[in-house]
DNA sequence: ATATATTTTTAGCCTATCCTAAAATCGAAA
DNA sequence: TTTCGATTTTAGGATAGGCTAAAAATATAT
């Protein structure tokens, strides 16, 4: 059954609120997500479990089925090829692409993903680090470095921190390295392992091979 | 203000219809053209002529005025742009591009448009041989020239004949060279200025100068 | 355990776009 | 010029999606 671009819309919503399938979500968790009023919500969840993309029982919240599950990774895999192309092949910075590929991401024709897919040979992730679900909706792990043992160009995004005393948060808080953080190895010192870093295409930052040996990055 | 995808293909279509903006055009065409029922073409002509990008009189037929023409040859821009996208770098096929090229000709990013068409290298014209608006809407006016002047590799399509005696028009049609039909240069024989002709991507056609010389071609 | 606060749903209404059926208008022929 | 057929518009209704206000159900706190 063909989902709308609003239908569509909700069920992405739903897959990343619920964690991948993990969780069930409420009504208003998908209204604030999706800017509109729970009344709405209510409304396009009958819709949706009409559907059989989410199993919905009234005032219980939602889950996502297999079959919501297989749509929403759909929109997501297509989401993020855009993103790709956005930026490698159309010079857009990482952070102007998400609008754009918001309204790519609902052209429906399985040939022209395909033929992307391949144009832009086969990526598995996307330009802000997250995984591209191939065809069957599976997704790649991305492995976890901890950032003293990237080399130099490398980028990735902070994505948690080994010590969390703290100390060592307020730390990372003061030079402007929180869990999210896009980053860049700019340069690895021989003598002592510390590094300058690139983080947000902004602002580069130095630290010790002891403060990057807690950070860990998801790489891309 | 902004057009709704609906509101871009009225406009669109009543730009084709009136051959540019050159003729007015009729209700009943318009829903032929849109296959859509007359009664909701009025209802649409209305809001469009609110928005004033086409000037209406009920009972009267439309005509398209300068913003809408604007407005029109910027989605027609856009259309013909991705279907450039879609054939040259996509290898779609030229005869598969039109629907994809109809949904994506609404994505609004102005900044998308300009890219794409920097990293397509400006093109003028489409898969189809069909002109490129540029950014102001100025049509580069494609060339005819007599088949037989054309060169080697060269591609167009047929767009009239300079002999339209029926013996000449009943040759063309048995061997399926009618107007419309895309065409490419294969071969030209020094000797007797006969040449190989490649129709619709499909068959070739071999025929003499003579009959070349009268079937002219508006190059791509 | 009951009262209150929060969440969720329902009811009713709005706009966009489409439809069918009926009414209005136009234009061409007698 | 009157009439008739074709075209066009209006009227009224459907569906998708959104909103507000009010009702209903659930969750929480005493």
């Amino acid at each position: 059954m063909e989902l709308t671009t609003a239908e569509e819309n909700y069920l992405k919503a739903i897959y990343h609120l619920s964690d991948g399938g993990k969780k069930s979500v409420s009504t208003n968790d998908i209204a604030a997500e999706i800017k509109t009023k729970p009344a709405s919500v209510s409304d396009m969840l009958r819709k949706l479990g009409d559907k059989e993309v989410i199993e919905y029982r009234k005032y219980y919240g939602v889950n996502i089925t297999e079959e919501g599950k297989k749509r929403a990774l759909g929109t997501i895999r297509k989401h993020r090829l855009w993103e790709v192309f956005l930026v490698e092949k159309l010079q857009f910075a990482w952070d102007e692409v998400h609008e754009v590929a918001e309204e790519l991401e609902h052209i429906q024709s399985p040939l022209l993903i395909q033929r992307l897919d391949a144009y832009l040979n086969y990526p598995k992730f996307d330009p802000h680090g997250d995984p591209i679900p191939d065809e069957f909706g599976d997704v790649k792990a991305r492995p976890r470095v901890a950032l003293n043992e990237m080399e130099l160009e490398q980028t990735g995004q902070i994505v948690a921190v080994k010590d969390s005393s703290a100390a060592f948060l307020r730390y990372l808080d003061k030079v402007g390295a929180y869990i999210g953080a896009r980053i860049k190895v700019l340069d690895k010192v021989e003598f002592d392992g510390s590094l300058e870093i690139l983080v947000d295409q902004k602002k580069t930052l130095f630290m010790s091979k002891d403060v990057a040996a807690n950070i860990l990055v998801q790489q891309s």
